[in-house]
DNA sequence: TATAATTTAATTGTACTCAATTTAAAATAA
DNA sequence: TTATTTTAAATTGAGTACAATTAAATTATA
């Protein structure tokens, strides 16, 4: 008779649990400096793209976020009714939403350029271990299930 | 008149990001072997503390889980219906909830045991780098923002 | 002891997150 | 062309997450 091996099922043996409480734990980190703009983390990671690129569309975004329209939809929504960005369907493909920031969304990133100074005091990593810590996750996000 | 420096708020720049994103990728790895035992991530790392300790109450499962009770409320609530745990007050302490392990719950430990490996092969990270990332993740756990 | 302060869960309300489905449009095949 | 398939967003429904509030029980204090 096999003996089973329960190991595997003890939390502290797990590497998925402290990757999602600690992802949990700094985003709420970044709480007090969010509500001053008042932006939920989603909307504020949100954001950030479109300071980088001005215009892009739903599945795009969702590429880069890693969620799909069943999330994206609603968060844009909200971003378009604080007028941070206006939404509209592409001519060339009526499927296609794009999306824009406006001068008001833009302007925004004046004030959000405080917060990640002010994150990186709450992440106490040394630059190498930050550096490990970054490609590990990205490795992580790069190979998928075969 | 100061040039603002936006490096901060590019996206390939943040630590959180990738974090947030990982966790959410690696958790959608688990639902299909999750699936099989019908139980949530959440679900399944809580039933994970009563593998372990067979009885908890709301208070010190929140401490292990990184939950408050507006979370862990409905989750007891859920596995109390699957029949795997039981929730009663103290005696000593009616402000305090227990909740306890049935057998069914004990059972469903046998089953469950399967999916740690199947996990590890989804991961593709060596030993020593999953080492790392899990020593990087605690400690970004332990220490708070001061 | 009576009152105030604290503690523990539950509740409430907002916002994600995601699987699955639906709808409309576009691309491809028959 | 006409029919089929594919694609892009939105919608729906279940289940978290979490801040803030509430209610009840306990503890501390005047």
């Amino acid at each position: 008779m096999e003996e089973k091996n329960y190991e595997g099922l003890k939390l502290e043996n797990q590497l998925c649990f402290p990757l999602y409480a600690a992802s949990r734990e700094i985003i709420k980190r970044y709480r007090p400096f969010l509500d001053e703009l008042e932006l939920t983390y989603t909307q504020y990671i949100t954001m950030m793209v479109f300071w980088q690129e001005k215009t892009i569309n739903v599945k795009d975004l969702g590429r880069k976020l890693f969620l799909d329209s069943g999330t994206i939809t609603p968060v844009l929504k909200h971003l378009e009714a604080k007028n941070y960005i206006t939404r509209s369907r592409s001519h060339e493909d009526e499927r296609v939403v794009i999306a824009e920031i406006t001068s008001e969304g833009e302007a925004l990133k004046e004030k959000a350029a405080s917060v990640p100074p002010k994150i990186a005091c709450c992440i106490k990593l040394s630059p190498d271990e930050a550096i490990t810590l970054y490609s590990l996750l990205y490795k992580l996000l790069s190979d998928g299930c075969e």
